[in-house]
DNA sequence: ATAAATAAGTTAACGATTTCACATAGGGTG
DNA sequence: CACCCTATGTGAAATCGTTAACTTATTTAT
């Protein structure tokens, strides 16, 4: 078992998660490293390595029970814990978020979203409010919030960071397309879409090589 | 200068592309691999290193010319190729993409969006036109199409990737919550925005540590 | 012009991650 | 119940990636 997760790990357990889930939905109630490597392009090594940072959770000569695993990493993840999310900037991408079903099933609550734009404010995304930016801070007196998605154009986006700060939010889903500066205790992590589609466009202009 | 490029490094690149950007947008024409560094949270050697797998674009005694190294890394990483797009689902998160200013700014053309709802097919989304998912083979059969974007529900996913196989789309970015099958001669990029945000959800968990 | 300072290119050491190999434990079967 | 088979857990080896140290080229200042 693990003192220190590294972060090549802590990238794969969603992966292992979703593989899980999907099994389980198969009705498949136990797997071995090895079967688990084929579905997910790893070798059974570094599956059995992976899973042991956190604890035995298999059977010598059986292998791991799809639905305990699955319980596991969910736990690893902060899975059980229900987070309450809002969301700046009620566009394109924010709604997208707002609305992607398989955030709100894992736990992911968004009660509020915040926007400047007139016919957005006031209105109701399903249902979560649509805020004017100015109520960030009293919204934020009153409710406890665990992440802060921003959705919101670069400009604003290191402001809004800060503001989130001062009012006590300390976890960052970023979707701006920008690397933004944040104190040590703050949390943030970055979608970048363009740079997964521009890693996508490397591998086109070099292609010659599989898998 | 190198024969292979490691996957670490092409993760990295559209990293330095974006900073790049930014730089010269403000005006600043040349700088150091120490001063990249601190913008970027990534040591000198590294960055040294990284540029190196390339070519030498910097000047001893100098640093790099930002205009001149972008130029470079854009067409390393083919950027400078315009790409033709198509987008299939007409959703939350097909239009997120099919609005992104940056996507078309960059080269990455669509040309078409598909759907099956009928509200949807035969409009436009902004200037592109969204057909039905039947006319897809058609429509690929009259226009080259480097790229498409897979935004439509999961169960779907799979068998969609195989039409665009076999109609010769050879690189897919997939926003499907779902790791597909795919041939050694097609390129998948995966999104898997619910990952990136359980890595944020299992960093919450385990907080004590900074960066 | 020459020397000093700067910073890239490059090689070598270091550290992290992945793979391999093996010992061991649990389950299935006769 | 005892055997055999399977597949985990684990420590060591190998690979891969990062950092540090050094060498060389370029610029700036005297």
């Amino acid at each position: 078992m693990a003192g220190h997760v590294s972060d090549a790990v802590i990238r794969r357990l969603p992966g292992y998660y979703r593989h899980l889930r999907e099994l389980e939905a198969a009705g498949v109630t136990s797997i071995s490293s090895q079967e688990l490597g084929e579905r997910m392009h790893l070798t059974p090594s570094q599956i059995r390595q992976d899973i042991n940072c956190f604890g035995g959770f298999g059977r010598q000569g059986y292998g791991y029970k799809v639905s305990e695993l699955k319980g596991h990493i969910g736990e690893i993840l902060g899975l059980t814990k229900e987070h309450q999310v809002i969301i700046l900037g009620a566009g394109n991408i924010g709604c997208a978020v707002a609305r992607y079903p398989t955030f709100s099933r894992e736990g992911f609550k968004t009660i509020a979203m915040f926007d400047v734009t007139e016919d957005k404010v006031g209105t109701r995304m399903g249902d979560i409010p649509v805020y004017h930016m100015d109520e960030l801070e009293k919204f934020l007196a009153a409710h406890p919030v665990d992440i802060a998605v921003l959705a919101l154009p670069k400009r604003y986006a290191q402001d809004t960071l800060q503001r989130l700060y001062d009012s006590g939010v300390r976890a960052i889903w970023n979707f701006a397309p920008t690397d933004l500066q944040h104190p040590d205790d703050m949390l943030v992590v970055n979608v970048h879409l363009m740079d997964s589609l521009q890693q996508l466009s490397y591998r086109m202009a070099h292609r010659e090589n599989a898998e």
